[in-house]
DNA sequence: TTGTACGCGTTATCAC
DNA sequence: GTGATAACGCGTACAA
């Protein structure tokens, strides 16, 4: 690393440099090091990447000229040599972000100090700009793949003949008997957020979810209704769907106080849709958290953080997933690749929505 | 682009693959469509690049065999000939991606159906990340850098000695007499805020801006300031300042009623103070905008799409100011970049939040 | 300890 | 119309 991180020479005043030079310096290579510093060009290649057999004094002197040039090997140039070019690619259909930052974060911590990169490319759920992003991707001869979906529903797989192992992330893979999918266990965090509301010492707990015809709706209601009838309870209403905005929760927490049942808590299917709940529950007087809890799924910071009382959500291991894609991939690189889907646990992040009840 | 475009074979099921079969095939080089076709390495090269020189027959063999064996070519093996890379990178700061996207968006837009593709980094604000994604995207030999702050106030050039064309995004290089800078004008968004609301016939304007050691919060104060002036016209309370969140707008807009002066707009310094404002306004009984019109800056989908009303907000124009960027890129790749600082401007977006007034 | 020869995948040039 | 040769920047095996 030592001279990749001079990339950056240290002495950026070279003299009054002339008004109108705009060109860019051309770039130094390790002919230009070797010959500045007098030797041959493995020589120097050799003292930059500390191998045996290179005298100290031939390695200062080439690295004092690595140094002046400000030289930052070409590891395209290295990687036509080993194949590798510490290169991985992440393929997104996540307009927004949302799922997709945390995720690459999470990648990019895994791979660390080390020398892989992180390419990111965003198809915008456009089919055709996914396959030219594939397409430049491969040709960029990246090491590997991650590609996360805008929605956990599984997608089509890229393929069985790609030449670089591929790791699916958030949505999986529609092929698993091929392909490794990593996922949040929407079903398991349905569960989560209703042991913590019981926990609370809620009893009568209502459902409120998101857009009906994503996965992760129906899987958090299964969830909830599997761990309210472990506790033998009933839900405290029919559960509501909608979409996935804030006005919807509006509308849905008021119709759901017409009804006029006794509830203590409202599991709502995203953090926008909790902050309309929010919103209803105080348009009709309703008192959170000491009437009614509420909380939401995905912990998104954005909403979170606007929201009053803080609300309690569950988080869903985002960065998580990503450092395990970062580390299944990169043991694939250099290895085989499992197949199959892994489903990791969320968590519950406890604002002040959800204290217990009086 | 036909060659890369064939990375996905036609044929997917070659045979039953036996269920360990994980490691992925080798990729195909031109070496290897070249003895599939039965001609030279040159030759395959000719056909695949449509060159002059190629009997039909030739060309669609060659075609055939890059087909069959999902042949990619490999542009870091090309760029090592001409130079270029056709990669761009793009360091940002910007943790929730807030800013970055939309620019990254405009710049891949602007690059178009071209070879370019965009390496996204992020460095989290951290100048130690920052370098070493600088050393990265170097050793990788992007062919330009687009930079994007976290905020708009000048940040620390990149140096004078870089090897490639910087273009700064967003936030302007504090080094405007070497380096070329994209931004928002600020005043102006402050000036166009207040010419909207002039027009809804408001006249009373106050201001709750948002962190004032932000340059965006005192630029947009300033623009606002002199357009009022310009309109003959005081503010209707004097400027208030806290931070960027929605409690900070509750707060705000409380403070700001509890005054008792005779106000008709607030002019907020961000979406999500303003959804705080429309929070507060509403919990006092005020009607949005029938009594009083409100405004926010950024036009932030997420934040306007919860809204009640869906708020009016001045949309900075990110998308537009990445494709400049990438077109600015793209000229100076084999030309000469200018320096100093480009100002764009921005648009008011209207919502419901400021009607004319009755 | 240092230098020479070669190869990675691709394209341009120039023979044939 | 086609193929041999050289070149890009780098690392490794081997010779000096």
């Amino acid at each position: 690393m030592s001279a990749a991180d001079a990339a950056l020479p240290a002495d950026p005043a070279p003299g009054a440099a002339p008004a109108e030079r705009r060109a860019p310096r051309p770039r130094a290579t390790l002919r230009d090091v070797a010959a500045l510093a007098g030797v041959s060009v493995p020589t120097a290649s050799k003292a930059l990447n500390n191998r045996v057999h290179v005298s100290a004094a031939t390695r200062s002197r080439v690295l004092a000229a690595a140094e002046q040039l400000g030289f930052s090997p070409n590891v395209l140039a290295r990687g036509l040599l080993d194949g590798r070019t510490g290169t991985v690619g992440l393929l997104t259909s996540d307009l927004v972000g949302r799922f997709s930052l945390p995720i690459l974060m999470g990648a990019e911590d895994a791979f660390g100090a080390g020398r892989t990169s992180v390419f990111l490319c965003d198809a915008r759920g456009d089919t055709i700009r996914e396959r030219h992003h594939l397409a430049a991707l491969l040709a960029r001869q990246v090491d590997g793949l991650i590609v996360v979906g805008s929605r956990t529903d599984p997608r089509p797989s890229l393929g069985r003949d790609l030449p670089i192992p591929v790791v699916y992330v958030y949505a999986e893979s529609d092929d698993p008997a091929h392909d490794l999918s990593l996922v949040c266990d929407n079903v398991g965090a349905g569960a989560l957020a209703v042991e913590h509301l019981l926990a609370m010492g809620r009893r009568r707990i209502a459902h409120i979810g998101g857009d009906p015809t994503y996965l992760a709706t129906t899987d958090r209601a299964r969830g909830i209704a599997e761990a309210l009838a472990a506790a033998g309870l009933e839900p405290a209403a029919e559960p509501m769907y909608g979409d996935w905005s804030e006005p919807w929760g509006v509308a849905a927490a008021r119709a759901l106080l017409a009804q006029g049942r006794e509830i203590d808590a409202i599991l709502c299917g995203s953090d926008q849709v909790a902050r309309g709940v929010l919103d209803g529950l105080r348009e009709s007087g309703c008192a959170v958290p000491d009437d009614i809890a509420v909380m939401g799924f995905d912990n998104w910071e954005v909403m979170i953080a606007g929201s009053r009382p803080r609300l309690t959500s569950v988080d869903m291991n985002l960065e998580a997933l990503g450092r395990m894609a970062a580390e299944r991939l990169f043991a694939a690189i250099d290895g085989s690749l499992a197949s199959g889907v892994e489903r990791f646990p969320c968590r519950v992040v406890p604002g002040q929505t959800t204290s217990p009840a009086a």
